[in-house]
DNA sequence: TGATATTATTACGAATTCGTAATAATGTCT
DNA sequence: AGACATTATTACGAATTCGTAATAATATCA
């Protein structure tokens, strides 16, 4: 038993720095580093988020993303603005700039990723997705205890 | 269908950070962080390597991994000798304390594994590990064209 | 043998990420 | 209001990883 969980988890980690070094090389053809692309793209699909927010969503210490942030404000394609309700907090946006890159690139991005994944049935990506989704959930609980 | 690939992508990536950050905090408790764990689990499992051979396997730049033998060779957990066949090349190797220390701290991280993958079944982890190897491929092959 | 290509390693600066501590605003509870 | 906990952010040094170029030994081949 033993033997197929541990190769199969560095299949995993394998797959995932395979996917993360090609969808990297593709991103830099953009201009922009991975963390820099899902933050982007988080912006997009959900809207306007704190750096907290944000930090949890891709799993990322504030103080890392802050380094990501600067970045991207030096690039034009967010704003940092205070926040009336809470002043604790500043909130993260796409600019005008930043909206038309991201949408224009997400479009290649998805094009890239189903190029990926159709070497998989529809079924079989969706089991692959919900068995990997157990996983991570254990790893997350396991780490927090 | 580009839903459920971006999806499942996400899910792959997230999956694998937070099983990485779970591994490597265990790793950390034995004073060792995650890279210089792996390598010394292969030359535990593969025998002695060269750090080419290594940097290849964990899909590493040699670059990097010298920083990682220093650090490995300033534990005295490796050995690099000069090897007589190939003069362009060093031999790492376990020294008898790397050894007894990969050894037993392997068997330990046997059973976290087993622990984490305890979730799905047998045939479930076979499939996870035959689907992801074959997306994990893809990536390879369109990285390279 | 001499020229050239290949392989393995090293040097080194830069990019990225992390962890810890400090700061400021807010919320809570008496 | 005052004491205390919580939340969001920032500061900053350190660890880790990367990419490019330089060096040295070896292999190949005319």
């Amino acid at each position: 038993m033993s033997q197929i969980t541990n190769k199969t988890l560095t299949i995993l980690l394998k797959t995932s720095k395979h996917v993360q070094s090609y969808l990297g090389k593709d991103m830099a053809s953009y201009g922009l580093n991975p963390t820099e692309f899902v933050t982007l793209e988080i912006l997009l699909n959900k809207g306007p988020q704190t750096i907290q927010s944000i930090s949890e969503r891709i799993l990322m210490p504030n103080s890392s993303l802050t380094y990501v942030i600067e970045n991207l404000l030096g690039k034009k394609l967010i704003s940092k603005k205070t926040n009336s309700k809470d002043k604790r907090a500043f909130v993260i946006d796409l600019t005008s700039s930043g909206k038309e890159l991201i949408t224009r690139l997400f479009k290649r991005h998805e094009q890239t990723i189903e190029e990926l994944f159709n070497v998989l049935s529809d079924e079989e990506i969706n089991m692959v997705a919900s068995n990997l989704k157990k996983i991570g959930l254990k790893a997350q609980a396991l780490k927090e205890k």
